[in-house]
DNA sequence: ATTATTGCAAATATTTTGCAATAAC
DNA sequence: GTTATTGCAAAATATTTGCAATAAT
């Protein structure tokens, strides 16, 4: 009864030990460019605003977290984060990762995604063009993919039903074309 | 500490104490026809087939349990379900409806959904036309859609990277139209 | 007679929270 | 000096599981 062994607030968050891909594929629409990459710029401004505004403080915790995630690989799990908040300093609570992250999702600076694996994973939020992803059910490959016509139909959709969208979610889950050539070369040789 | 008074491993699921509503629309594509119901003598035959293949039993439990979710309305969650189940037969534990719902997700009869509320909800499977959801963040309310157009472009993309695609989640999450209507009217009133 | 299933309680596992100590303002 | 923040352990909470008893085959 156990796929990882963890006492109870022992030692918790043994980051790594079950398999947490993190691949990241970045294609745009038809056209096949690279997706923008967000504006972190504004991102930070928009946050610092957003803190001074309800007089939160920033503390040496909070920028540590903050700067790692956004240096950090999209799609990144609390646990991913906090392996390497610790890196630098190992003192670190994982409630304290845990409460800036929500503190960045609340400033609508990052968006959390629960792609079905049972990690919360976050990423930086980007307004002007959205993604959305193809997850890999072998291999947990994250694929980012643009379609503006998509979106375009989308808010017809909502339009007809008078819904107000907030925000979105269009997932893709299957297998990459790395896996199918892995599976169908492995039915060769058996 | 409580958003709901429950003792651990004591009487879990007193369901209904926290707002889980579940209304649902169904919505036709452009039309504005309704989305057909799935077939479920055709399911009910898959069901009974998957599980003489491998030997499994037709228990009480079971049947009761099965019946009572063909006969609920969709988007079910556990509680509710386990709630009605108990209405006939109060002995009936709720890991059993676990164990039986994964039965059926597993048999290809169900499909899970998780809308962001912390409960997994159910709904028949509908091989045939596939639908996604509005999912008001007011009232909890669940609209379904069907959008024959945004499938093909999902398609043309999934096949632009070579990816096949399993199953796919298309969910829009904002303020439904009454909500929109029960917000400005209170404005006004205040 | 064999073995799948049930029901219970306990275990899992992610996230949240109470609280005393600490640090930012 | 006030009050937000931290870190810890414990709580919360949906789901899963070990196990002995029971029931379907």
């Amino acid at each position: 009864m156990s796929k990882r062994g963890r006492a109870r607030g022992k030692v918790r968050l043994d980051a790594g030990s079950r398999s947490e891909n993190n691949y990241l594929v970045k294609i745009g629409a038809s056209t096949g460019r690279g997706i923008r990459s967000p504006d972190t710029e504004r991102l930070r401004r928009d946050l610092h605003t957003y803190m001074a505004k309800r007089g939160l403080r920033s503390t040496e915790q909070r920028r540590l977290i903050i700067d790692t995630f956004f240096d950090a690989g999209e799609h990144i799990t609390i646990e991913g984060l906090l392996k390497q908040v610790r890196a630098v300093d190992s003192r670190v609570g994982y409630a304290t990762v845990y409460r800036t992250m929500k503190l960045l999702t609340e400033s609508g600076v990052v968006q959390e995604h629960k792609f079905g694996d049972g990690f919360t994973r976050y990423e930086l939020a980007d307004d002007e063009s959205h993604h959305d992803h193809l997850i890999c059910l072998e291999c947990g490959k994250i694929t980012e993919f643009e379609e503006p016509l998509i979106e375009e139909l989308q808010d017809r959709v909502a339009n007809r039903y008078g819904f107000q969208v907030k925000q979105h979610k269009h997932e893709l889950y299957g297998v990459c074309a790395d896996c199918q050539k892995r599976q169908s070369s492995k039915r060769k040789s058996r």
